[in-house]
RNA sequence: CGAGGCGUAACUCAGUUUGGUAGAGUGCUUGGUUUGGGACCAAGAUGCCGCAGGUUCAAGUCCUGUCGCCUCGACCA
């Protein structure tokens, strides 16, 4: 009975500390967001869960239109034949594609792959396309679902069909190219940042991790709450690799033969695993604000008695007509059974309606993320309410930074990274690198965290290379990745 | 793909050692009392025991195979 404002409400979800990875399904599961299906990897998106990327759909989707992309379809069967155009790229893939070998039951001549990713299809297409530089650029996304046939799985994570969306853009020069996929990868940062309030690292990938078929690599990387790494976001510069490929030219200014620059970028529904892992908390899933299905839930305390349900129904009436993504709950769930079951779905604000507020024409808010408790006058409510949702993105940022921070440690040698690690748990290190990819390989055995980007804000710890000694290069962030 | 765990009611699981009428709690339905942190009482409904073979008078239980899920590793958004 609400002895201490941390107690634990919900006591049928695993607690993180308890079993981390037991306390994701949990979520998953619990809080509606997906269903398992009888194929591995492949997970029904409930509705829950669904509306979360929806809202996430929307606003990206959103800032791409603001930006210039177009939207468009491309099929979901790639002939192998085209897939094997790119060197590189192909024996990225492979090894994880999932083949069509029949029509019907007609074998096909030429078996079709189900698109793990689509360069290929925007390639062949921008090669029908592409003439002129009065054609470029072009500026495509696309929303779609792609396979890869992974061989462990977790809901969000790692499935083995996702959705997604991929941006394909083609380029007069170079720069332009360049400019694009970092006018991406800070679009996905800020992404991050505002509206999932989840703090990043914009980074560059080392050559061993780039994208297949890719000239650099750029991702954002997050720290999730057990101290692992989450590549949240990439975005991939191609140069003219992928042109020469599939030989897509076009005359330039000059009325000479050229060939363009492609970027490709993408984020995925694993953004919703990382939202629950940099938010999540022992009572269940906290949602952002901006992408919250539900933003406030009206719970009527009493509401058999005369004119609560009457109040929460205006209350709920004033708050959809400004905006918010508001839910009344009416249904003869007891109150406390309600402030779980909301708490658990991690609606960012409760507003709690009883007789003993109607007389005093007041109503009680609660934030999610903190659990704070107060009165609050029905007059201006609206933009009291505006107020805490601003409150509860700000305060999440805050925590999720802090967390990131507390685990993030700057380590000099070997010995360093390998104590902290062991004292601190999981977490970012920041370390020296000579850019010899044997000595990427050799933290990696030596203390168990890989190279997950170099980060674009750098900072010098000292002269030398974490691991040989010899002039560093870069200060590269290291960690274990999901 | 390697190692481990698990498939019995909608969910969580007991029952398998030692073969002999299919179980519990939660949830669901109905009625009533409740309602400011997962309320209570009463009455109900719910099963190809993952699937396929085999052994047996008899299989949830034993044997063989198979499919799937979860966790941990190696690989990946």
């Amino acid at each position: 009975m609400g002895k201490n404002k941390n107690e634990k409400m919900v006591n049928n979800i695993t607690s993180m500390d308890e079993d981390f990875a037991k306390w994701y399904t949990d979520i998953c599961m619990k809080a509606e967001l997906i269903s398992y299906t009888s194929v591995k990897g492949c997970m029904v998106i409930r509705p829950y869960g669904y509306a979360i990327w929806e809202n996430i759909q929307k606003i990206l989707d959103g800032k791409f239109k603001a930006l210039g992309h177009e939207n468009v379809c491309m099929p979901m069967f790639i002939p192998e034949s085209l897939l094997q155009k790119e060197k590189d790229h192909v024996e990225g893939f492979a090894p994880e594609v999932a083949w069509v070998t029949h029509g019907g039951n007609e074998k096909l001549e030429d078996r079709l792959c189900v698109r793990p990713t689509s360069e290929t299809l925007f390639c062949e297409h921008y090669a029908n396309i592409v003439h002129s530089y009065r054609d470029l650029p072009k500026l495509y996304n696309q929303w779609v679902s792609v396979v890869r046939w992974e061989k462990t799985t977790r809901p969000f994570l790692r499935s083995r069909e996702f959705l997604w969306q991929e941006g394909h853009t083609i380029h007069e020069t170079a720069e332009e190219a360049i400019e694009e996929t970092e006018r991406m990868l800070n679009c996905y940062a800020d992404f991050c940042e505002q509206e999932l309030a989840m703090p990043v690292v914009k980074g560059r990938k080392t050559e061993s991790d780039k994208f297949a078929g890719a000239e650099a690599t750029y991702a954002i990387e997050a720290l999730m709450h057990d101290g692992k790494a989450l590549q949240a976001g990439t975005s991939h510069y191609f140069g003219d690799g992928f042109a020469k490929a599939f030989d897509i030219q076009f005359t330039n200014r000059e009325n000479k033969l050229q060939y363009p620059h492609q970027t490709s970028w993408g984020v995925t529904t694993r953004l919703i695993g990382a939202i629950i892992m940099t938010h999540g908390d022992d009572n269940g899933l906290v949602l952002p604000p901006a992408v919250a299905p539900t933003q406030v839930v009206i719970v009527p305390v009493a509401q058999h008695k005369e004119g609560v349900l009457e109040k929460a129904r205006e209350l709920y009436d004033q708050l959809k007509a400004h905006g918010i993504r508001v839910k009344l709950d009416d249904s003869e769930q007891s109150p406390g059974w309600k402030y779980a079951e909301y708490e658990m779905k991690g609606v960012p604000v409760r507003l709690e309606i009883g007789p003993k507020d109607i007389e005093n024409d007041q109503c009680v808010l609660v934030t999610r993320h903190n659990r704070e408790k107060t009165f609050c006058a029905l007059e201006n409510l609206c933009e009291t309410v505006d107020e805490r949702l601003k409150a509860v993105r700000d305060g999440l940022y805050e925590k999720a930074l802090q967390n990131r921070e507390r685990k993030t440690y700057v380590c000099k040698t070997l010995d360093e990274i390998t104590k902290a690690l062991d004292e601190k748990g999981d977490g970012f290190v920041k370390a020296m690198w000579c850019g010899d990819e044997a000595c990427e390989d050799k933290v990696k055995e030596l203390t168990g965290v890989g190279s997950r980007c170099i980060p674009m804000e750098q900072e010098k710890i000292s002269d030398v290379c974490v691991c040989c000694g010899k002039p560093a290069k870069h200060m590269v962030l290291w960690g274990k990745a999901y």
